[in-house]
Parts: C-alpha cells; sequence; structure tokens
DNA sequence: CTGAAAGCGCTAACAC
DNA sequence: GTGTTAGCGCTTTCAG
C-alpha cells in the first residue's frame, strides 16, 4: 500500500479512502491512485483490512460433500446468490476421512478466518457446537433437517418427501414395500425420508418392510432387497435417496430383475443428470429456493440487525419415472 | 487472546508460543495455557496470525462449476488429499453471471485472504492474469488444458480422449460420425477432444461431420444431430461431455431413435452416477490422480523452495457401453 | 522459561 | 481534501 501511495503521491490514508469508495476524494487524485493500483497490480489485504474493521465482508459455507450432486448443486447456487447481493463467499469442506472431528475442523478454520457470516450445509453433530458462536456472527443452516431453536433455518421438508413418496407407491397399487432405512447416524436426511415413508405406508394398511442400514455405502441393504423381491415378499423398493437408487437398480439388473415388471424402485433427490433417460421415479429437492432464501436471510443478518429467528422447510416435487408402475400379477392378493 | 492470557496467568507470548507448538515451555504452563483456551472458546484469529508471520496456512483452490459431476468429484480429492498432507483448503467459485471479470474477481478475492497457494482448476481465460502473480505466491494448474510456461500444470490428457473414443468408433465399424465441436471459447477441455476425434477419424479415412456448436448449453447441436442421423448421414454421434452425451441421448428417445440400433452414442468424463445403468459408452477422467498430483505439487512449493516446473497430462480410461454398437445395414457401404 | 515491545497492512478519528 | 496517529490480534526478537 505504501508503494502505491508513493507512486500516486499521495498518503496511505488516501489510498485507503479510494480503495472503500469514501467520499471526499478528488477526482484526479482518484484518478491517480487509481493507475498506481492497477499498475503496481496491488491486491489490498483482506486480513489486514478485517483486522482494521473488526469486520469481514466474507461469509463461509461449510459444505458436507461436494461429491454429491445435490451438494454440488447446493454449492452453485448459494454462489450465485451470494454475489447477487453482494457477499462475497469461501467454501469450505470437512475432510471425507473418518471421524466427526473433520466438521469441527472445518468449522475451526471458517471461525479462524473471521467470516462475517457463517452458512451451515452440513450435518455437524453437535448443534451446540454451533450454539457457542450465536453470539459472535450471523449463523444460517442450510439444507439441514434438525436444528438448534435460536440458529435460522431453511432446510427441506424431508417427512413430506417420504409421504410423497408413499403415496405414489401406494397409488400404484403397491402394498408390500421395503423401504432401505439408514440410520440416523449415517444420514439424517434419509433417515427422516425413510421414517415418514414407513409410518404412511402403515397408517394406509400396506405392510412396509424396513431394511435398516448403518453404513453410508449406497450399495447397502441392496443384495437384501434383491433377495426379497426374488422370494416375492415385496413388490416395491424405495430407496431415501437416488445414490442408493441407483445402486440398487443396478443389482437388480445384475440379478435378472427387470423394473418395473419384477419390482418399482423409487429414490429422492431429483438431482443427478440423466435421471431422465434412466426413467427414475423421485422426488427433486428445491434446491434453489433453499439456498436463495438462506442467502437473503444470512445478507439480512450481515448488513441489517439481526431479524427473529426462521425456520423453513420446502417441499419438493414429484418426479414420475417408468421405474414405478403396478405391481406384478404374482403379488396381487 | 489477552482473556486466554489473563485466563492462564501468563502473557500474550507464552499463548501464542503454546498456539505454534514452539518448543521451550514448561509442561505445566502449557496445560495451564491449553485449559483457559478450551474453557473462553478462543479460536485464534488466523488472519492476525499471517498478517504477523507474513504467510499463510491456507490455499486456495479456484473452483469452475461445482454442479458439473467432474468439479464436484475435483473438489473432494483435492479436499482429501490437502487434508493428508496438512493443507488448509478453502474454495472460491466465479459467479456463473455471464462475463469473464468473475473469475478474476474470484482469483482477486484469494489473492486478498493472502493465500499461500493458488490451486486453479478454472479455464481463466487469460493465463497472463496469473503469471502476475507468479513470483508472489505457488500456482498450480489443475486440470486445465492450456497452460503457461512458467506455471505447474497437472492436467487430463484431452487430445488422447479424442483418440481414444475415434478409435474405439473406427473399431466398430462406423464411417459416417458426427462429432459436436464446441468453440474454444466455451469450453478448451470439450473442444480439444472434439478436434482430436475429427483429426483422427479424417486420419482414418473416415468422413466426420463436424457440428460447431458456440453456446454452453448441452442441448446445442441436439436437434441438428438427430436430423443428421434421420437422414442417415452418420451412424454414430460423438459428443465431447456426458453431459452433452446424456442431452442427446435424450433428444434422440424423443425423435423415437433407439440407441445403438439407429445411432451409435459416446461421451467423455464418465463421473456422473448411474452412467453403467444408461450403458453410455465414454471415457473416465482420471480424476483422483489428478488431485493427488496437483496436491502433492502444492505442498512441495508451499514447503519447501520452488520446484523446477512441471507438466503432466494424464489419461483417462475407456468404458465401454451399450450405446456404441456396430453400425446399422443400411450404413454401411 | 517467560515477559516487554516492535511491528505485520490496513482503517478511522482527528488535525491541518 | 489530505496527512497523522493510534490501534486491530498476533508473532517475534530481545531482555531478564
Amino acid at each position: 500500500m505504501d508503494e502505491v501511495a508513493a507512486e500516486a503521491k499521495v498518503s496511505r490514508a488516501t489510498v485507503s479512502r479510494v480503495l472503500s469508495d469514501s467520499a471526499g476524494v478528488q477526482e484526479e487524485t482518484r484518478r491517480r491512485v487509481l493507475g498506481a493500483i492497477n499498475r503496481l497490480g496491488y491486491v489490498p489485504n483482506l486480513m489486514a483490512q478485517s483486522l482494521a474493521t473488526r469486520s469481514s465482508p466474507v461469509v463461509g459455507l461449510l459444505l458436507r460433500n461436494p461429491r454429491k450432486p445435490v451438494y454440488g448443486l447446493l454449492h452453485g447456487e448459494v454462489q450465485d446468490r451470494a454475489d447477487e447481493v453482494g457477499l462475497e463467499l469461501i467454501t469450505v469442506v470437512p475432510s471425507s476421512s473418518p471421524g466427526v472431528r473433520n466438521e469441527r475442523r472445518a468449522l475451526h478454520k471458517l471461525l479462524g478466518l473471521r467470516v462475517g457470516g457463517l452458512l451451515i450445509a452440513t450435518g455437524v453433530s453437535r448443534t451446540e457446537d454451533l450454539a457457542q458462536f450465536l453470539g459472535v456472527v450471523p449463523v444460517v443452516a442450510v439444507g439441514r433437517p434438525e436444528c438448534h431453536d435460536e440458529i435460522h433455518g431453511i432446510s427441506y421438508d424431508e417427512p413430506a418427501h417420504g409421504r410423497m413418496i408413499a403415496e405414489a407407491v401406494l397409488a400404484h397399487g403397491h402394498r408390500r414395500v421395503c423401504v432401505i432405512a439408514p440410520a440416523e447416524s449415517v444420514s439424517v436426511s434419509e433417515s427422516q425420508r425413510a421414517e415418514a415413508m414407513i409410518t404412511t405406508l402403515a397408517e394406509a394398511g400396506a405392510r412396509p418392510e424396513r431394511l435398516p442400514v448403518v453404513r453410508s455405502a449406497p450399495r447397502d441393504g441392496c443384495v437384501e432387497a434383491v433377495e426379497l423381491v426374488r422370494r416375492r415378499e415385496v413388490s416395491c423398493v424405495c430407496l431415501p435417496s437416488d445414490e442408493r437408487a441407483l445402486a440398487f437398480l443396478a443389482a437388480a439388473e445384475r440379478a435378472g430383475l427387470v423394473v418395473p415388471h419384477d419390482v418399482s424402485v423409487t429414490g429422492v433427490d431429483g438431482i443427478t443428470a440423466g435421471l431422465d433417460l434412466v426413467g427414475l421415479a423421485t422426488i427433486r429437492l428445491p434446491v434453489a429456493t433453499v439456498a436463495e432464501q438462506a442467502v437473503r436471510l444470512m445478507a439480512e443478518q450481515v448488513h441489517g440487525a439481526g431479524a427473529p429467528v426462521e425456520h423453513h422447510a420446502h417441499r419438493g416435487t414429484f418426479l414420475p419415472g417408468r421405474s414405478l408402475a403396478a405391481p406384478p400379477q404374482h403379488a396381487e392378493p
């Protein structure tokens, strides 16, 4: 900055004024400074800036898993919306090696950077980890179901998604359906979806067959589900994510099962490209809506004062697909 | 930090020593400080730290488009590798609204943060924008074809991928094939793939039909390609990315064309989930290899001294698929 | 082994 | 309008 000041024959204070667009700088002077900045390729030190102002124009996004299409899309959407409202976004991803410490580490990285806001798109196991920073920096949870009373939360209405799937399955005449049900420790969203499916099916008098799963591998439970189909104990398999549904579809194909002739299949997500070709019946998550609202909320927090805590759960749309049809004859009562 | 010092009844200097693990702190004192840190939930201010040390433990990743599976996977891989070698990673994404200024803005955000290293997974149009910072901070280009002589570059061998596809297509007996060829301004990678396909096909005496495309919408050119197939002018359509291939597959289906009976189709990427179900013949990009090598190179740069500039292009593997078969009879000479 | 003091690059009152 | 000065939170000699 000193170099720029020297080059423009002004003091550092003036350079600072030009940088922050503060009024009261002569057009001529301003031009000289801008020239010097360009000539020297000077990039202001954000860290020094926020150290001096005790504030940061950047908000941090803690992103669960960029490899999954849903998170990829969310990342893109949040980025674009942030750009629109003038928020600088940086993203941090917890390492995917086992252990819950990773999320805390990632969170601390963001906190260490003294970001002006925190967008949390992760399961951060203990919500208390977040609560701790509520007073310090605005926090908005995005796309995660569970959330603290004092934390703004914009999420997907997973129970509704489970019900929607179950209702579609029932409408096609299925009565004996297998639901792959991951433990909450595997994925809160997937667990909520599966539980809602099971409840809805049971309430309608159908016989849901719960297949518990305790690991996050998408293929988990597929072999068992195929076996159930083979024994004609179920006419439909509902999986709590498209990733799992695709894995099951592959397993079914390998086992010589024809979809939907031998078995119907459903997923949830609706983001992955090429889903229309596969013809998977699923729910499309309202990612754009969630991202938009979360960023808007964050912008308000960062700029204005803290609004009262908001919680919203958005519902996706059902995507019909060839994979869901009427049950095979032999399965009829 | 003052509070921590007070709580532990030491001076800030000692706290600093404990934080940086520097030797020469009595075990007893150290324990007291650590205790105070935990009790107060203190997170050191990274910005102040790097301001004082004029160095940063974090390296920045400039990521083109998190919505695309290839970039999503790359993001995840880079993150994990970085974690392994002890590099803190933050990611910045250029806004996707039109205009090339976005990448520069994103780059400046990273530079402003005074990151200790720059991983560039983007097209940043003008390589000179990067060259400017070569002396200041280590730069490694990852997954982008073109690159400056003085910039480390780990990328995909796109021309080889184009050749591999062309050879597979030829081996199946196709002679008249349509190649969707995006302009370089749309995507350098895709353009390189397409050009290599066309060259290889032509050299083998086949008659490639180039279908230029100047927008990045994946559906671009699909209608025209379908028309070529309908008029039986080509027996195979080669697309420079899976995204485009999926779009074409959908267009073909809508037009009543059966793959591979009426037309063979190929893509490039091999990352998207469910590709095996669709049966698309494609090339799987060696994303993990590229990420690993790029991060290793960055770690060397950041820790040790600057090694001589390295350039590597990695070749993917061909994934056979139902979508590529022999040409229909009527297309035979 | 620990404390005091001088900055790191920048902003924000406050003078001129 | 522009320059001066005193920190922001931390590291790092240099004494003790």
